[in-house]
RNA sequence: GGCCCCAUCGUCUAGUCAGGUCCAGGACACCAGGUUUUCAUCCUGGGAACAGGGGUUCGAAUCCCCUUGGGGUCACCA
């Protein structure tokens, strides 16, 4: 049974075949950035099939988002569900919930060929044995129980209704796995049991499901983390049993956390988890969670908080949750585009020192040879630098149009805020300190502050700028106000040229005298966009109004100490 | 624990398959300077790795073995 590592006959057919669990994951979304580029390189097939055999777990709501996350990337598929409605393809179904029957067919050669047998074992006696394997620190083995009970009455109970699973009857034999990034792999005999291939609700196991629909769908290259090395050889035997063609497989290394562990939901959870701990909050801050919600979390270690309440407790408490699935990385502002190169350089590289390429480039050029074996870890940093250069190399106009859309899909509040002309400036000041598209939403709430309700925590900076030297930032500030009633028109350019010519006069020539405490009058800190932009944004008006009052708050605190 | 896989700077990686041009290159991060009205950017420079031990060979990051370390898997989840 050679498993061909080429198959020059072949037209190439890739597929992606997600379960609908939850959100698509970034090690998913790579696996999908690796197929899509191999079928698009070579003239070859893309296929989307949806992998809901697990009913419990499974929800139409969640394949719509993984389309919808894929598309997010720009990954197009030739065969699957059509997010419009209906589907693409001469294959489908592309859901394989709605192929039970064909299942079914292949399911009964197996049965006819004694090559697979209704087993009759309780979940109980199972996990009981299941136990006693792991006390006596052995690997777990199906029995064959099934087995004892003679074909006629297996079939017969069966045929009376008795629940069961359907078990493959695994030959006694090694299986040698061969991978087109890993090489050749032997199981020994034994390894692989009886696996089960249809639960007790009549639904196929993913292992059974997976080697039909790639056999039907035509696909003759398999790709898939490492996670699912040692299912292929399952998959090896099941496709002998069944008179099907071996897929070229090949598994690519998992993508880890920074610390090495395993990349998942729950880091998000645990990462507010910390905060809360470490800052000692007892109770929910106010508008965030339900109080009742968040005890419950609280006590109970093992709790995961749902996912809304998880963005709402973490906007609340300012604490940055770790990025773990597409749509994370989209809410955080990161560029679909930068996101595919930069997935793809956790596993594979073209060479060259080359790292920055479009997904264009990445269908030219990507080759399982130069696939990497060893697990990566997610370097959110690296990431960050490039979605910065990615910005820096975007025109002003384009910038604005996807900072917009960004903030219609995630901050529609602060865009409603705020006037046209208003946004324009904070987008065209705020580009080139951008490293995601989010970033500005961020960090300008100072913008949206009420000017009654605006404050000056006097920290650092603030002291320096403000309390030190000779004459003092606050005196100063006292001195430019006239300056700022009279420039007309309160714009950013005018505003330049008149505080550039006072401070030549009042700061000897230096700016930044007069400018940091201006932008700590007007926004209540010591970051802002550049002075003059920040101040235009305001407008006269609101910029006089904050002035007045951080000069009376602030002397009053210079004074007391 | 059984079985399988893997191993180059802190991280992603080039170089490994076809051994010499590698006292190991790039990027991110880090450190030190510099530019700048804050922050961020930007510029210059710097430290930083072939896991260890045996072989094979004139020669090993590259080939072989062992040790160590890491990962995966052992579900009526995929």
């Amino acid at each position: 049974m050679p498993t061909p590592t080429d198959q020059p006959d072949h037209p190439v057919v890739t597929r992606f075949a997600p379960s609908p669990t939850g959100d698509l994951h970034v090690g998913g979304a790579r696996t999908a950035l690796f197929c899509w580029a191999y079928a698009r390189g070579r003239e070859g097939a893309f296929v989307l099939r949806i992998e809901d055999t697990d009913r419990k777990r499974s929800s139409a709501g969640a394949a719509r988002e993984a389309m919808r996350d894929l598309a997010w990337l720009g990954l197009d598929w030739d065969q699957g569900p059509d997010p419009a409605g209906g589907e693409r393809g001469d294959h489908g179904p592309y859901f394989q919930s709605e192929r039970l029957p064909i299942y079914e067919t292949h399911l009964e050669r197996l049965l006819e060929a004694d090559r697979a047998y209704h087993a009759f074992d309780t979940a109980e006696e199972l996990d009981a044995k299941r136990a006693a394997a792991r006390a006596q620190k052995v690997a777990y083995r199906y029995d064959r129980a099934g087995l004892e009970v003679p074909r006629a009455e297996r079939l017969a109970r069966a045929a009376a209704g008795e629940p069961h699973v359907i078990r493959f009857r695994t030959p006694d034999r090694p299986v040698v796995i061969t991978d087109a990034v890993l090489g050749e792999a032997t199981l020994p005999a034994g390894e692989v049991d009886d696996f089960i291939i249809r639960k007790a609700d009549g639904f196929p196991t993913y292992h059974f499901a997976v080697v039909v629909d790639d056999a039907l769908m035509g696909c003759s290259w398999v790709f898939r983390a490492q996670e699912h090395f040692n299912n292929t050889a399952k998959h090896l035997l099941l496709q002998e049993a069944l008179g099907f063609d071996h897929p070229t497989y090949a598994h690519f290394p998992l993508i880890m956390n920074p610390d090495g562990s395993k990349m998942s939901k729950r880091d998000k959870d645990k990462a507010v988890r910390a905060e809360v701990r470490q800052r000692g909050i007892e109770a929910p801050p106010p508008d965030s969670i339900d109080p009742g919600t968040f005890s419950a979390w609280l006590s109970d270690k093992k709790a995961q908080l749902d996912h809304d309440d998880l963005v709402r407790l973490a906007a609340a408490l300012d604490v940055q949750l770790p990025e773990i699935n597409v749509r994370d990385f989209r809410r955080s502002g990161y560029l679909p585009e930068v996101l595919c190169n930069f997935l793809a350089l956790n596993g594979w590289s073209p060479g060259d020192d080359l790292e920055k390429f479009d997904n264009a480039f990445l269908a030219r050029s990507f080759e399982l040879g130069r696939v990497q074996k060893t697990a990566a870890r997610f370097d959110r940093d690296k990431l960050l630098a490039f979605n910065l250069d990615a910005i820096q190399a975007m025109s002003p106009e384009a910038f604005l149009d996807r900072v917009r859309a960004h903030g219609e899909r995630y901050h529609p509040d602060f865009l409603a805020r705020l006037g046209d002309r208003q946004f324009e400036l904070l987008v065209e000041s705020s580009r080139e300190r951008s490293k995601t598209l989010d970033e500005l939403f961020r960090t300008n709430h100072w913008l949206l502050e009420d000017d009654e309700r605006l404050a000056w925590p006097v920290t650092k900076p603030v002291r320096k700028a403000m309390f030190k030297g000779e004459p003092t930032g606050l005196s100063l500030l006292a001195e430019v106000r006239a300056l700022l009633e009279g420039t007309e028109p309160f714009e950013s350019g005018h505003l330049e040229t008149a505080l550039g010519a006072w401070a030549a006069e009042h700061c000897e020539g230096n700016l930044g005298r007069i400018a940091q405490p201006l932008r700590i009058a007007v926004t209540g800190g010591p970051v802002s966009p550049p002075i003059f932009d920040t101040l235009e944004m305001l407008g006269r008006e609101r910029v006089l109004r904050r002035l007045d009052r951080c000069l009376e708050s602030l002397s009053a605190t210079e004074e007391a100490g």
